[in-house]
DNA sequence: CTTGACTCTCCAGTTGCTGGAGGGTCTACC
DNA sequence: GGTAGACCCTCCAGCAACTGGAGAGTCAAG
């Protein structure tokens, strides 16, 4: 018989771990004295504690192992276990591997302009909306600003006719191949809460789900073209791929004050 | 400014996690309601959060992403930093297909066998250990029985002569290449507490430490050659190489009672 | 009998949240 | 002005697999 201390140099399991084991039963001494406590171990223990070493490297959890250890499962139902952690493993390094590469894009960004950058492009997955929309083909650059404005307000007195249902900042819809500077065709559309009739030129229908790289733009309409480049530059570099039209969400909007304006900038993406 | 709510769903972080990020001091709202307790954010905000998001999507943990968020590091720390973490995530590449290669390993194993095999190949790291060993090149199988007994027991005399400074089981240690049935040099060694004076062909010295492939075997040494046959098939199929003598661990060992022993066969091994 | 190594239990802490209880607040609608 | 329902608050517990430490008891050698 084997005090705790001696088992632990044996099997190279911290002490601590064996208590921890013999705590949630996965793996309890041979003997335990009544009156002192002291757990005995004998040398017969030590294979089921290297079966439990061996399937924790394998980075099952101690429940999955304490299944498994107690026999109650098929050689099926191990080789399922088996191809699903595998599943998993290799999950783990496909997802290791888009982490280098986006700690990589970074060190090159900031090796190249000395200092963090000041934008941050994150990929979140933007639920479904259902919309009032007005599209409209815009000849000019020059035309953008105000026309969306109207497109924008159309939307909303559409909205505001039918009764309190707004449920969100503006949201434009760039339906364009690359940059274009003529016959634009845009889409100024709102979020509302309930489903509404489209009609006269306002359009009711929901905007999909998607997968969208993001970034956040402060101020001026008229820098937006570093931001677009800059997101356009990250989504190469990390190897996603555009998948539609682009949106530019309208989180703060002063027509008075539009250095104070906050834009989301979001392209669907997905993954090369 | 804008609600808890309506911020987590412009920034696609669950609530409970913005109010985590309050409580640990990494992301506190714009302005918090004296009476009512309630947060308040600002859209401007959303930059900062989103810098959270991404650099939190690299692996990094939040507390370094609260000091790379106050500005106190500078460039050359950021890029450790990233180098760094860079450096972790192809470990844990590297982890996860050694993983992979021991689940299929096991894979092939179950479906060969139909059931889990009834021995364990762990890698452990031994420590150093002073020994006082004899050394000696045994002629046939026959005599390795006897031999090795004898040699134990020269060491174990020289050890009792010497004061109480037994340490451990006895280890034999193989130095042969390959299988041989003849002319085997064995070492019997035993682990001792402290320095002695090798004298009488009692060798007294360091054993180093090492990475072992380890399995137990239990009962006679007959049968040794079925876990011999395991060892080394696993740590081929394991793309382990093996580096110097192996050796045998008696952990339980009863020379009238050879069907009870309980040995522990090591093999030294680097990863290929 | 003492010393020092060893062991015990119990509790707290790690990381990054998640879920729930119990209670207050806001706003739209009647 | 009242109320329903959505929203918000704090506080506590739990996850996984340990790790560290306090305070107290045990064991073996000298």
């Amino acid at each position: 018989m084997l005090r705790i201390g001696v088992f632990s140099r044996i099997c190279q399991v911290p002490v601590k771990t064996l208590r921890y084991y013999d705590e949630i039963g996965l793996h309890k001494p041979d003997r335990v004295d009544g009156t002192t406590g002291y757990r005995y171990y004998s040398v017969g223990q030590l294979a089921r504690l290297h079966r439990i070493v061996a399937l924790r490297d394998l980075g099952l959890s101690l429940a999955q192992i304490g299944r498994m250890l107690k026999d109650e499962l098929s050689v099926e139902e191990l080789q399922a276990m088996l191809r699903l952690r595998r599943a998993q493993l290799e999950q783990q390094v496909l997802e290791a591997q888009e982490r280098i590469e986006r700690v990589e894009a970074r060190l090159k960004t900031i090796t190249m302009e000395g200092k963090m950058p000041d934008y941050e492009v994150v990929i979140k997955e933007v639920q479904a909306q259902r919309v009032a929309s007005v599209r409209e083909i815009i000849p000019t650059m020059e035309q953008i600003g105000p026309a969306l404005d109207r497109n924008f307000d159309a939307a909303g007195r559409f909205i505001a006719e039918r009764g309190k249902c707004f449920a969100g900042p503006g949201v434009a819809i760039w339906h364009v191949e690359g940059p274009t500077e003529i016959d634009m065709d845009v889409e100024a559309a709102l979020p509302i809460s309930k489903t509404l009739e489209s009609a006269g030129g306002v359009e009711v229908y929901e905007l999909p789900a998607e997968q969208m790289a993001c970034l956040v733009h402060r101020g001026n309409f008229a820098e937006f073209s570093r931001s677009y480049q800059a997101l356009a530059g990250w989504i190469e570099q990390n190897s996603y791929r555009i998948t539609g039209p682009n949106r530019e969400v309208y989180l703060q909007h002063d027509r008075g004050n539009p250095d104070d304006s906050v834009t989301e900038i979001q392209f669907p993406v997905e993954k090369n």
